[in-house]
RNA sequence: GCCCACAUAGCUCAGUGGUAGAGCAUCCCCUUGGUAAGGGGAAGGUCAUGGGUUCAAAUCCCAUUGUGGGCUCCA
């Protein structure tokens, strides 16, 4: 066995990490110049794909201030201004910073040696240096580009201007934030345009309109979605599929309801972690409810309302498609992706503290076929463990236990991970599962936490087999998260054209006459039987325009039916890739299609 | 929640102070066709909501609601 290795340039040593930190500055020099005296600079880093700067400026910027923004970049960029790096003291940096509070801030906490301009700890004490650009001097790292001419004026494009806080705190000053993109050639940019443009395609509020999935509506409220017919048969085959897996793998489900006492909350835990994000109280005389922003606690009442557990029992398995509601900002709805109700494939398994490693390894196997089946091949997996202070449970031996036991399951099951601090939840450290798309963007899916301290605050227990009462380690599942979230990420993923098993239309019959139609309602009904869901385009259009309503509605086979397709008990098959598989007996396209649907293809 | 932008017919959008428009979709008529739009006609809008300015508001101003782009990928 041979291993290829490849020497990957880090991002930050690359040409175009450059070219984007130097558009940084310039961007930022054609903005100072046009607020003289009045623009405050924040920072101006590169990003994937690009750069922004932050501004505190007199007014608002508008769309036509980005065009001459831009145009004023290219003038800099032709005068070619060389960049020059310049190693300074703290003082000569305060005294060019003057008049710039955002940088002194930032001079304060380099000098400090212990923080960079986020206020995160660094390792050592940084040199101070500015980097010039003919008039424009900014406190910087760097490096840049030798001088501004080294641009392609032609590769370089402002895209927005957002709000951004100061260091990303609300409670900070709002700042005004320039986003712009900058290649080493125009036609890299064209292809990002492109790239973007394609995207904006795949916009999952745009297909799920176009393709009559699901609509929001003013008069239910914002972040309540609601599913038309063929958006609820995705949902139902989603769901579906999940559940018949889980019960495969030894998963039992259960139902909970949407409705619990605020005191259970109080006791799990989540009012004081998690109260922001759940709907404001209903007070029903002496008693306070909330909509369930979660699970876990009716799952553990569930399992203690059960009975005495004997760790014979153990694990137990309780999923739930439980609808949740959760109270997100506004300004944070976006579509499908971010809903106030939302339906998760929620599971809690309840086990003994020797089980976790086999538990995890399951529910990484689960994981990893309803990811391959929905065609996620490419993911990584993230490791969030506690973080040296916040909102964590203190409880050091149990972190230090959970922690271990998911390292090792990891490690058992060869499967990569990244560590990341502080992302922990705060009952317990999670593996995340980071899928990428076929445009390449990440989206967080399924999970899998370690929990060891709400089953003791609810009182969760088993008899051990030494006779005594012990508390059950919980794991908190879930494969798709959020049924809405993924169904987004998967309109997306798909660009709407659903694998042939999760189509709401699988086939479309397309009589080119009328005299057609009584056979194709027959094959309607032979589809149906077969377990084929199909519509018959009985409209009085001409056979193309049929053809081309099914295409643009993305449904995997059109069945056109004439007079030789009606004599011979035949279909003509059409993919929606164009190909045309000619006609063929009925009886053998429900066989083609079939295999199709039930290898999930 | 905060900053900015946007809200006109079911959908996509034009209309910037003087009687509300187009294409697609819908309905009706003609056409009955062979792999991405056949032709004609009709119907459809308190211009998001509420105030204000004005002789006159879709258009200008304010508020509200909703939607969108953002709100730590290291000076």
């Amino acid at each position: 066995m041979c291993t290829l290795e490849v020497e990957m340039e880090r991002y930050e040593d690359s040409k175009l990490y450059q070219i984007r930190h130097s558009a940084a500055h310039i961007m930022a020099q054609a903005v100072m110049e046009m607020f003289p005296g009045e623009a405050r600079i924040a920072i101006g880093p590169p990003i994937e794909n690009g750069f922004y700067y932050d501004f505190e400026l007199p007014r608002s910027l508008t769309p036509e201030d980005l065009e001459a923004i831009e145009k004023r970049m290219r003038q800099i960029i032709g005068a070619n201004q060389p960049f020059v790096r310049e190693e300074v003291s703290a003082e000569q940096a305060r005294q060019q910073f003057a008049d710039q509070p955002y940088k002194i801030e930032l001079i304060e906490g380099l000098e400090k040696g212990g923080l960079d301009e986020y206020g995160n700890l660094l390792k050592e004490k940084p040199v101070i240096s500015f980097y010039r650009d003919g008039p424009f001097v900014d406190l910087c790292r760097g490096p840049h580009v030798e001088s501004t001419g080294k641009l392609n004026p032609g590769a370089l494009k402002l895209l927005n201007i957002a709000g951004a806080y100061w260091r990303g705190d609300e409670k900070n000053k709002m700042l005004q934030r320039i986003y712009g993109t900058a290649w080493e050639k125009p036609d890299d940019l064209k292809a990002h345009l492109d790239r973007l443009e394609e995207a904006r395609k795949r916009d999952h509020r745009k297909l799920g309109k176009e393709l009559g999935l699901f609509y929001f509506s003013d008069d239910v409220g914002p972040g309540l979605p609601l599913f038309a017919p063929k958006g609820e048969m995705v949902r139902h085959l989603m769901e579906e599929y999940v559940r018949e897996t889980q019960t495969r793998y030894g998963y039992q489900h259960v139902w909970t309801g949407h409705m619990v006492k605020e005191d259970l909350y109080r006791r799990s835990g989540h009012y004081d972690n998690y109260r922001d994000v759940m709907f404001p109280p209903m007070v029903d005389e002496d008693i306070t409810l909330r909509l369930k922003p979660m699970n876990c606690p009716s799952h553990m009442t569930l399992y203690n309302e059960m009975g005495v557990h004997s760790y014979r029992e153990l694990p137990l398995r309780f999923s739930e498609f439980a609808t949740l509601y959760r109270y997100e900002k506004r300004g944070e709805l976006s579509g499908l992706a971010r809903v106030r109700a939302l339906t998760q494939d929620d599971c809690h398994i309840f086990c003994l503290p020797e089980q976790i490693e086999a538990e995890f390894t399951l529910a990484l196997k689960l994981i990893q076929e309803v990811l391959g089946t929905y065609k996620f091949t490419d993911y990584r997996m993230r490791l969030s463990l506690r973080g040296t202070e916040g909102k964590y449970v203190q409880d050091d031996e149990k972190w230090t236990q959970a922690t271990a036991a998911l390292k090792s399951a990891l490690d058992a099951n060869h499967v990569a991970y990244e560590a990341v601090e502080g992302e922990a939840a705060f009952y317990g450290p999670k593996a995340d599962f980071l899928a990428k798309d076929v445009l390449g963007r990440e989206w967080q899916l399924s999970t899998i936490q370690v929990d060891f301290i709400q089953p003791a605050r609810l009182g969760c227990e088993y008899m051990g087999e030494d006779g005594q009462t012990h508390t059950p380690v919980v794991l908190h599942r879930a494969v798709t998260g959020s049924t809405e979230r993924f169904l987004a990420v998967l309109i997306e993923h798909f660009a709407g054209a659903f694998p042939v098993w999760l189509s709401p239309v699988q086939a479309m019959v397309i009589p080119i006459a009328d005299r057609h139609v009584a056979y194709a309602r027959d094959v309607q009904q032979k589809l149906k039987d077969a377990g084929i869901r199909s519509e018959v385009d009985e409209s009085s259009e001409r056979m193309q325009a049929k053809i081309r309503h099914a295409q643009l509605q993305k449904i995997p086979y059109m069945l056109v039916i004439g007079d030789k397709e009606q004599e011979a008990g035949a279909v003509a098959v059409r993919l929606r890739t164009g190909e045309d598989l000619k006609a063929k007996p009925l009886a053998e396209f429900i066989q083609l299609a079939r295999e199709t649907i039930d290898k999930k293809e």
